[in-house]
DNA sequence: CAAAATATCACCCTTTTGGGTGTTTTACCG
DNA sequence: CGGTAAAACACCCAAAAGGGTGATATTTTG
């Protein structure tokens, strides 16, 4: 299935533009806005689309706003469309996560490069943080390659027994690497361990 | 501190004007690379750069590979150079998370808002994903609100006994809460839940 | 090589969880 | 107004987790 294309410009020129060029590289679904509603209109009305947002839309909050909305949508993948932009809008995409910007004469390379990154992120939407051994080294490096193996399972929610059985250990010496991470992260439950985790990931 | 800057490109001419215009915002340590080994020289010896990377370098992986190795430091935000760009090449950046693309002609709009991404990265560089009962509704929608507040404690690693004088409740109320909970979401320990919670996220 | 760290396991004991059953009160809906 | 869902609680029981002490190989490292 196509990825539908939304695009939320005030300036028509830019706007026919871009999605004449988008008619080009076989894009069917095309929608184009121009203020904010009609964004959220038809946002509601899709389950997924590669979104194009004029960052200083003639509205309050501009594009940013409907960035934000977006922003937990990992199946609606959004790039900026910039030019002249004062510094303080360009202050408020802080936070945000666009898969790029596009700027007023756009450069084709540089769509093509978004468009397989966004449609990447429709066909891949939920890409969990893996947390790899890597990982817990960075955060933790206290935890010896065994603890930080136990620690992995234990993240994945595994109870002592399932982690015995995947490491082929005993029940009794989980625990006893249990006990030496927990005290190595100062904490006293698996839950509090898998939360100083996220905290810093 | 002002951040690092990093641009690995063979093309000199492309790198040099980079950097001028870099120069030109106001950064001070640009250091330029011809190739992967240079640039994994600089790296390490860095604690925080902002990296351009061209996306057909010479070399045998040319820039991807290099963004690779970035992909899991929070760090070291980068962009790709590119233009030109064989649609083979441009499949391999697939699953990486670069703030932006840059075309030959830069585009000095588009840097400016990449670097205000970029710098706004080196100085969070840790985003937890915050979690409210907004975010629960969207996922578990069977949760009551209570539910969902008790789910939050739970997430914060929070034990029964905690939650309970968290809500100014009984115990016994707190696990009949968290029964149906467990039995609403299909899991069988507080961790399991989080677990999923995070597999959805 | 000797000391230190790591990995393995056992036993015991207390606390916490998970799960079953059942009651009461409140609030909302048609 | 009566049915239903939500919220609050109790009691019981078994399983799991947390924590202490102690022991024995193996590996790493100064």
């Amino acid at each position: 299935m196509r990825p539908n294309i939304l695009i939320v410009e005030d300036n028509p020129i830019i706007s026919l533009d871009l999605s004449l060029y988008l008619k080009k590289l076989f894009y069917v679904n095309i929608y184009r806005c121009r203020n904010e509603n009609e964004a959220y209109e038809v946002l509601d009305s899709l389950k997924q689309a590669i979104v194009f947002l004029d960052i200083n839309l003639d509205t309050k909050h501009g594009g940013i706003a409907i960035a934000k909305t977006l922003e937990h949508k990992p199946t609606f993948p959004y790039a900026y469309i910039t030019g002249n932009t004062d510094a303080l809008t360009l202050q408020k995409i802080k936070g945000t996560h666009p898969i790029g910007f596009i700027v007023k004469p756009f450069q084709e390379e540089e769509v093509k490069a978004l468009l397989v990154l966004a449609e990447h992120k429709i066909k891949h939407p939920v890409e969990k943080a893996d947390v790899s051994q890597a990982t817990l080294t960075r955060f933790f490096p206290d935890l010896t390659a065994t603890e930080q193996n136990i620690f992995l399972k234990l993240y994945d929610g595994a109870s002592n027994q399932e982690i015995a059985d995947a490491l082929f250990v005993s029940v009794n010496t989980v625990k006893t690497h249990l006990k030496t991470i927990f005290s190595k992260l100062g904490v006293s439950s698996r839950l509090k361990a898998v939360q100083l985790l996220l905290s810093k990931l």
